[in-house]
DNA sequence: TATTATACTGTACATATATTCAGTATTTTT
DNA sequence: AAAAATACTGAATATATGTACAGTATAATA
């Protein structure tokens, strides 16, 4: 799909707009008023820029012979089906068959970012922030990540969700959001820590 | 809705199909030629009398300004697109089209038990229980709700989320999840207690 | 630097289209 | 039995509409 101008942009929205406040698509004395153009050409030329771009389709010496062209590749909207893992031991792959307790399924594009699977949280180390025993974060499989995400971080054996501070090349702090834990202070010289994923999104079953 | 003859069905069906094969409502012209017509007066009459039986509408004096009216109970919206509602002012129907902030696609049975759409959560009366600012609550309406069930109650002007406790025939208590707030005392004798539903789930989107 | 695309105004006109009027005939409702 | 609705043909016409042509100006691209 070729790149669309801002102008082109707003024609195009005005001829959705009509069609979902009329039935029917405008005339280009319609997209005018709208618009506020004060000649018929200024629509027509925005029209034949769109439909070169292959946004509309426009049928010839037809009044009203606009349609917009859907191409989403997504047709229903796919659903998958996503792993909800417990806290895992190291060294066993985190989506290894075994440790798959169920699956859940939702759309890809439920939360804000793309997921890789569920976690089950364990303790109440993130109270603070409403993260619960038994709730159900959505992990994103990244090493990305920046200072105050909450991140999935394996320390040594340990698998924990905290948030991320980085303090300076060597050290970063996995700070809990519940004030009965302390933060860890890991050395990334003498201390083995790995970056599972991010928190992207919570889900919770009463 | 007055009844149709076949033959108007025949011209319904027809602006139906035309429009999903082109985008845009036939002309007369276009009716007579699909339905095999000698003059677009045989067009214009069905036009007519469907309009004045409500199954279309006709812009008058506008080329193709026919839109088919939709009176299906709720074809648009699939049956897992829900509803997202901010906390809303008595009176106005919590599901009415003005309050729907968004929608959310979503599998029916995402969670235990099914809903009926999401609330989005204003401050932090129930947060001990991991219930934060801008949380969206998945609620199942219902008046059927059990002692310590979370509830989404209107009380007189303001609609809250607590917990839910039957003290005596009279008295309901609505208890927050946080130390900060009170608990609410009701005595449905004197003020109007009004149960919306209940919390079945929750969601959150970082 | 030349060329193409974008972004308009303004006028003009052929034709696409809605719509009215005049008929005819059958079916349904009152 | 009368009136109204249905179901058409056929012709006529005012206007709604697409679209070409003539300009002007700026930004993007080759």
């Amino acid at each position: 799909m070729k790149k669309i101008t801002s102008q082109q942009q707003r024609v195009l929205d005005c001829i959705q707009i009509y069609l979902n406040k009329t039935g029917f698509p405008p005339t280009r004395a319609d997209i005018c008023k709208e618009l506020g153009f004060k000649s018929p050409n200024s629509a027509e030329t925005h029209l034949r820029a769109l439909e070169k771009k292959g946004f509309i389709s426009i049928e010839s010496g037809t009044s009203r012979g606009i349609s917009i062209i859907n191409n989403d590749n997504k047709p229903t909207q796919a659903d998958n089906e996503y792993p909800v893992i417990g806290l895992v031991a190291a060294g066993s792959p985190t989506l290894a068959q075994e440790n798959i307790e169920q699956t859940i399924n939702c759309p890809n594009k439920f939360f804000d970012s793309d997921f890789d699977y569920f976690l089950k949280v364990k303790g109440l180390s993130m109270k603070d922030v409403g993260i619960m025993e038994d709730d159900l974060i959505a992990v994103k499989k990244t090493n990305e990540v920046r200072n105050g995400d909450i991140v999935i971080a394996r320390l040594e054996d340990e698998v924990t969700v905290k948030f991320f501070q980085r303090k300076s090349p060597k050290i970063v702090e996995l700070e809990p959001a519940n004030e009965d834990y302390e933060n860890i202070v890991v050395d990334l010289e003498y201390q083995d820590l790995h970056i599972e994923g991010k928190s992207v999104g919570l889900l919770r079953k009463n």
